[in-house]
DNA sequence: TTCCGTCGTCTTGCATGCAAGTTGGATGCA
DNA sequence: TGCATCCAACTTGCATGCAAGACGACGGAA
């Protein structure tokens, strides 16, 4: 769920929770892939009408959440077999390349360094409070903020689709545990020191074997 | 009775229909970045009601193409400055990795190489004949023919994404000439040479430069 | 002149209703 | 029993209509 930004509540349109509400439930595993999703239920559990709820579905087929069958039915995207390998490499691809251009000119200025900082540090005190979903959240966050810095807003574009499939596959086949958490903590850490020092063979190094660890679990 | 026919037309839906129409206007830079579309004019335009356009406003919505304000109207999103440095970017980065991966174990199957092979050669036809258009057409299917070697159905849903913004690029700041074409062909021949030979360092290295080549043109 | 309130018109957001396609099961027949 | 047929209950696709928000024009007051 990469979208919804802002803290303040201006009131969400109902088919933006349709949406939200029907994407949260895929990427959760909460509803399988194959199960049939019938637009009247959903309007019904949001008390709102068909309309809206048809648009979600549109917007979830073009992310390939869904796959409607005309007049037929929506059906949950399974996830095919080899997704998390599939994820894994264009993560790779992604983070690799905006890595090189983030530090293409030295290290970056403090709007950038700052936010990750503030990210590591929260991922510190997840750790130390043995909360294992902060901590996947702050790690998420962290990667997006490295792929962010590169100034390249269509790589955010297709970050965060990624984002989107890895949480789904994280849901359903992966469990998160300790040492995972300290692992990946100590890999954040280093490729932050990379990040200062400017040096992009460094993070690229790093990001690859983050990622190969990553290979090894899923 | 029922038999699969594969050409035949299936009756577009009236969403689709406003999808393609509305997509291929911005696309093809025939409605200017800034400009406000309206989905009633589109509507009329189709002879639909307002309804499937609207879906289609919010699927174009999430591709970045269209910015909809609620209950403003909907502005075709302007092309980012830097826009055509990002998408190369993001071109290579999925062309190399997808590159090592479809040559993995080698030279891949016919039913990949068969394909490749025919595509240049309408590529070749359409260089003699001076036709651009196809050309640019035939150029853009050889790279994706490339990547969905790969076998990565995100790295394909990812590309795709691609193809819609180079087209756009294209169409407003490019204009491909005879020598682009002849040194295009010239590139994929010697990419599809590599693919024979499953040699795919050799492979990264022409993507590598073909990519360079085209950030010199953009 | 400049500022501010009001109103008309434009836009979209969504509920509702109807038509059309699909499916699964009941029914009749061999 | 096995099979073709039909029907009833679903499903979605889309047109229509209404309401609400946004913007610009107009006019009056300071």
């Amino acid at each position: 769920m990469t979208e919804p930004s802002a803290s303040s509540a201006p009131p969400l349109s109902a088919a933006e929770r349709a949406y939200q509400h029907t994407k949260a439930k895929i990427l959760s595993g909460e509803v399988p892939g194959g199960r049939l999703l019938s637009e009247g239920d959903v309007a019904a559990e949001l008390g709102i009408s068909r309309t809206p709820v048809h648009e979600a579905f549109l917007r979830l087929d073009a992310e390939r959440l869904l796959a409607v069958a005309p007049r037929r039915g929506a059906a949950v995207l399974p996830m095919a077999p080899d997704e998390a390998r599939d994820v894994l490499e264009m993560r790779e691809a992604i983070e690799l390349s905006t890595a090189r251009r983030a530090l293409a000119h030295g290290a970056p200025a403090t709007a950038v360094l700052g936010p990750l900082h503030a990210n590591v540090e929260a991922q510190r005190a997840a750790a130390a409070a043995g909360d294992v979903d902060a901590f996947v959240r702050a790690d998420g966050e962290f990667h997006a903020l490295l792929v962010a810095a590169a100034r390249n807003q269509t790589a955010v574009q297709l970050y965060d689709l990624l984002r989107d499939k890895q949480h789904r596959l994280r849901a359903q086949l992966l469990h998160v545990g300790a040492e995972q958490v300290a692992s990946s903590l100590a890999d954040h850490e280093a490729m932050l020191a990379a990040v200062e020092d400017g040096d992009a063979d460094a993070l690229c190094d790093l990001v690859h074997e983050h990622v190969r660890r990553h290979r090894g679990i899923l």
